[in-house]
Formats: structure tokens, sequence, C-alpha cells
DNA sequence: CGAAGCGTTAATGTATACAATCAGGCCCAC
DNA sequence: GTGGGCCTGATTGTATACATTAACGCTTCG
């Protein structure tokens, strides 16, 4: 990274991604300037890209702002995430390599692992979702679709800043670890129409966790 | 369009829609400069823009070029468009206005017009493009979805710069027609599935006009 | 004669100075 | 007291100068 744009592009991201700056915050060029450690140029470039990517939104001559997410843009959100996820998925069953199932499978052995320890909760959902975005990339990967890769790309990003400062409850990473269960075993099957419809359950529950998270 | 960047991105986008800037034609910021009429910062603000809407491929310290597509990634944009075209005629369906029905009628009469008159071809399959796309923004609009609206929006463009220097024949204008004739009817109706595969049926065809025009 | 290394040059990347614009507060008039 | 208009400060938009990078052609050596 040694583009600075690139490097303030990073770091404005990782802060709405992580909540350093929540929904709603004004991001002035200038405090992202001493924030980053470049100059306005490359900021502003950084801030114009994530407007692109829909993380921010620019008024004219009035700067820029975390988008906030209404419910309703939530629901927009995960019902067109659960139609390409869906088809993404149809696409997978037809065509993944060996390789991509073992990915899968390794990556849904290491989640029994991390369910079974005994580590803090905290700990244990974290690591499951790393998992988690391992199984979705490759599906998508094997969807064989660069487009859909990165439409979805973006648009698992956006529902996460809702996410940010929740935590899932095992309950439901539970229930997610079912669903990829199932899903390795229809991609193995190759059954484009069972993949299909495992992922978009799978996709509708996320967002019924996010509404209303299980205790 | 009080904006430098704004105007310098309209009038780089518009010339590459139109065919001016041609796919793989490499674009210098300097030379911009002068065609735009504005100072590299906001041509800069604008080549970024159109990277991120995928108009453009910008490689570090080698600057923009404008993007081309090859077969498959036509295969993959027109797939895409089916699905999320498809989807969007379904959600239609279901809670289209009268007055959002009334325009697509509207635009269908007219295009009974243009195809009935006697101007020449290319006015006609000019014209009957514009009304094409209120058809389609209108049940965009209608299937309540922002994001799908931005989606399908740049999907087009895409697909439309391809097009460019190309020539619809009138034979498949009027099958295209017959579509939309037949769309309005399940929208009408309220059919969801109907509006969806039709729809789904209506972008395939589109993609095969593509690859090999009728006479 | 060919290939590798270096220097030049033309382009992009970055910083900064200047211009335009908007928000907020103050003052004045009604 | 309240509303409107103007002024001021802060912030974004634009232009330009400087830094950095990589591509290309030249030279030179094998």
């Amino acid at each position: 990274m040694a583009n600075a744009a690139d490097a303030a592009y990073a770091v404005i991201r990782g802060s709405i991604l992580d909540g350093t700056f929540a929904p709603g915050t004004r991001l002035k060029e200038a405090d992202l300037v001493e924030f980053c450690g470049v100059s306005r140029t490359p900021v502003r470039e950084a801030l114009r890209r994530l407007a692109a990517e829909d993380f921010v939104r620019i008024q004219r001559n009035q700067g820029a702002q975390v988008k906030t997410w209404s419910d309703d843009d939530l629901d927009d959100l995960f019902d067109l995430r659960a139609l390409l996820e869906g088809h993404a998925a149809a696409a997978a069953a037809r065509q993944i390599s060996p390789q991509q199932l073992q990915r899968i499978g390794g990556a849904i052995a290491e989640m029994d692992a991390v369910l079974a320890s005994s580590a803090p909760q905290a700990e244990q959902v974290a690591q499951f979702l790393r998992l988690n975005r391992v199984v979705h990339e490759t599906v998508w990967e094997a969807a064989g679709s660069g487009r859909l890769q990165s439409m979805l790309g973006r648009l698992v990003e956006q529902a996460l800043i809702a996410h940010t400062a929740r935590h899932y409850s095992l309950a439901r990473v539970a229930q997610s670890h079912h669903h990829h269960q199932e899903l390795l075993d229809a991609l193995t099957a190759g059954d484009a129409v069972w993949a299909e419809a495992l992922m978009r359950g799978h996709i509708r529950a996320a967002r019924l966790t996010l509404k209303a998270p299980l205790p």
C-alpha cells in the first residue's frame, strides 16, 4: 500500500467498519488529513471512492458523512443479497472445483472446533464470522462471475456496518453453522436448486438476526 | 451542473457512451483537461468515479483506459441483468401504481407510432431505444429499490458501450416491442411470476441480438 | 548482432495555495 | 420580540506546482 490514496481509503473504511466512525458521523477533510497522515487530495479521493461504494454520503459543499441505514434500506439490502447469493450458490453448485469444496469443508471443520472450544464467547463469534466469510467468498468465487463477486462483497460490508457494536448470539451462530453444513452437502451433490434455496434461507435468517437478536 | 467535476464526468461518460472514446482508448489526464476545459483535479475525480462504475480501468501510474468487454464479460453481464431485471419485474407486478402503468402504456403506444411511421430506419431505432429505456426505468422504479435501480442503470449502460456503432435490426426491435406489450399485460394483471419470466426472456433475447444481429 | 542497463521523459500521484460556497450568528428594522 | 438580511468563519471545490514513477530509447558491453 505505497499509495497515499489507498492508505487513506483503507484507514477510513476500516474505521467505518469497526465503528470508530459511527453512522451519521460527519467526516471533515481537514480532520481526516490529520487522522490519515496524508494531504487533502488523497483524502478526497478516498471519500469519493467510499461514496461510490455507498459507505458515505457526499453532498455538494457539505462534505461527507457516514451513511445511515434505515430499516427499509436493510430489508432492501438483504432482499438483494438473498437474490444474488442464491444465484451464486446455484452457479457454484454447477461448477465448483474439488479445491473449493475442500476449502469450504475445512472452514466448516474449523467452525466446529471453534464452537466446541471453551474460548470466550466474543472470541468464538469473531472466529466464526471470519470463517463465515471464507465460506461465502468461496461460493462467490466458484460462481465464476467477477461482477457478482464484487457486488456481493460490497453488499455484505454494507450490512456489516449495521452490525457494528451488536453481537451475535451463539444460538444464531449455531443455526448458521447448520446452514453451512447443509450447503456443503448441496454443493457436493451439485444440486443447484437445493443450494440456492438453502442460501436464500440462510440470508433471510441473517436479516432476522439483525432485526431481533436471539438472547 | 455548476460543478467542474460533474461536468468533466458527464463529458467523458458521454463520449464513452457515444463511441467517441472507443473501448481500449487510453485516457490521458492532460488531454482530458483540454477536452473538458477544467483542471486536472476534477478530471481525475471524474475518472475515479468512472472507474468505480466500471466504465474505465485505472492502473497505478498508468492512467485510465476505456474498459473493454470480452464475450464472456457480456454473457456475465446479461446473466446478472436477467436476474435483476426479472426480480424488478416481479416486484413491480406486485406494487406498480396506475400512473406507472400508464407511463409504460404510453411509451408502448409511442413505439407503435414510431414503428408505423415512415421515418428513416435509424431514426425509428433511436426513438425506440429511448422509449425502451422509459419502459425499463419505470419497471425499476416500480420495484421500489433504489439500490436495485442504480445497479441496473449501471449494468444497462455498460451493455450500451458494447452496442456502440452497431445498429439494431427492425426485426429485433419488433420482437422487443412484443415483449413489452406482453409485459404490460403481466404488470396490469399483477402477475409477478409471469412478469419475471417475460423480463428474463426479454433480456436473454437482447443478449442474442448483441451477439448475432438479425439482417 | 543482441541483450542488458541506464538516462531521459512523459505521465500519474501528492501537496498546497487560492476561490467559491454554505452555515451560523449577529445586528438592525419593523 | 421576531424576522430578515448581511457578515464572518469554516469547509469544500479548483487550480497549479512539485514529487514520484514507469515506460521507452539509447548506449554499451558481451
